[in-house]
DNA sequence: TTTGACGATAATGTATACAATCACGCTGGG
DNA sequence: CCCAGCGTGATTGTATACATTATCGTCAAA
């Protein structure tokens, strides 16, 4: 098949290598959920989906198997990772842990750049949260994950940043706010405000325990948040549509 | 309890995919510094070294790189992972809270078997502290790694299992008894003898808080351990001194 | 009816050919 | 002497053919 790679778009998506297309592509599906726990992920389909070859899909299975999100099996694929309550808890507590150790880190880094960026997105996410559509829900959950991310760069730690990410995606953080109570998401607004406060402030201890209790006062909205893993049952009578 | 993620097990005899065989491989050699940092990894070099095709060898090469191992950059090959002082600095802060957090609930799971293997794994490393011959040292490395995993496996939780190994393995906390003066080394070990007692007493404080000092009494090693990175020019003029 | 073995089928594992890309040195001009 | 443009070789990226393995239905025997 023709590549038509012609064209370079540097907003749409980074992926220039279709390894990288395929990652970035099969990530999304797991962590929005139309890639159920416990599916089974054939390597031919994927690939036909995706519109590349099975050696970049295999590549990015590999990949998110080694970060966690897929379970993998030699000689039998690979399913989307099952979480237990029990370890979505180790998650929270584990993130409850890593990212303060960032804040405090992060204190003494952060640019005023980065402090203006965080104020922006509080913004954003202050306002997504005065409606309740499902785009605002998806609004919010971005600019939250884009709140968290910018606290861990200014660490300006490579190796920190990456392990802080692995165990932050692992178990879908996004969907939480669809758990929140709306008093939940309101002091979830006041913690972002606080920690960038914090943050500004240059104050290390301050901008930890913030974050800290940010990232705890999540665990009993986690806790509500059941992932039902997808009947064991392959789709033995295939979809007539394509697509 | 469910296996969960296919473990890579470098001690269980023959990896049984070439694409495993190449992954334990390289993984040895990276960790053991026969591939030292910053050291440029070609695929088709490592194939033939290996005996395989490129094939496995570029999925193990896609898996060490998302678990941090490599340096990875499309279209421009890998490198051995470089670590700074600080890096190497979170690493252990880090670790200093992971294991203590799964020591804890190890504490409630913990069978008696693992305790006796913990045991057993003491008096191997004390009996190892006592000669000094570069054999000895890597008798004492190797136990020392298994006596954490027993630990962590002991929590029962594969994906804290996992993130854990992730940071642990990461900067070769291996090679850190080489730096070690001999009172350090006898502390370490009364070290590993206490977090045996607190588990076999099945008291969670004392687990972790035992594992927490065992863990921060190693950071001062930790930052005499210097790795260099390879000089970035490959097997061009090699050691050729100007002048 | 149950159970076990066996074989067809579909998936994954591996190798290899080919395409795209990058690094580097060469050459020619200023 | 310096620098820019370009070609060449090496290296990685992708696709595909083939080998190997697991899965599951079928059939026969107890």
């Amino acid at each position: 098949m023709p590549k038509g790679l012609a064209e370079r778009d540097p907003e749409a998506g980074p992926a220039q290598t279709a390894s990288e297309r395929a990652y970035i592509e099969l990530r999304q599906r797991i962590l929005d959920g139309r890639l159920p726990a416990g599916r089974r992920l054939k390597e031919t389909e994927l690939a036909i989906g995706i519109g590349v070859s099975r050696t970049p899909v295999r590549d990015a299975l590999r990949r998110l198997s080694a970060e966690g999100l897929l379970d993998f099996r030699p000689n039998a694929g690979a399913t989307v990772a099952v979480w237990s309550e029990t370890q979505i808890e180790h998650v929270f507590r584990i993130r409850a842990m890593l990212e303060p150790y960032a804040s405090e880190i992060a204190a003494s880094q952060i640019r005023d750049d980065e402090v203006e960026a965080l104020r922006r997105l509080c913004a954003i996410m202050e306002e997504a949260a005065r409606r309740e559509t499902q785009a605002d829900l998806d609004t919010l959950a971005a600019a939250n994950a884009r709140f968290h991310r910018i606290v861990i760069d200014a660490a300006r730690s490579d190796h920190l940043a990456k392990l802080i990410t692995l165990a932050m995606d692992a178990p879908l953080t996004l969907r939480i706010f669809g758990r929140y109570t709306p008093e939940e998401v309101g002091r979830s607004m006041r913690h972002h405000r606080e920690v960038v406060d914090a943050l500004a402030h240059r104050d290390p201890a301050w901008s930890a325990s913030a974050m800290r209790t940010h990232i705890l006062s999540a665990i009993g909205a986690a806790r509500r948040t059941r992932i039902a893993p997808e009947a064991e049952r392959p789709e033995r009578a295939a979809v007539g549509s394509r697509g």
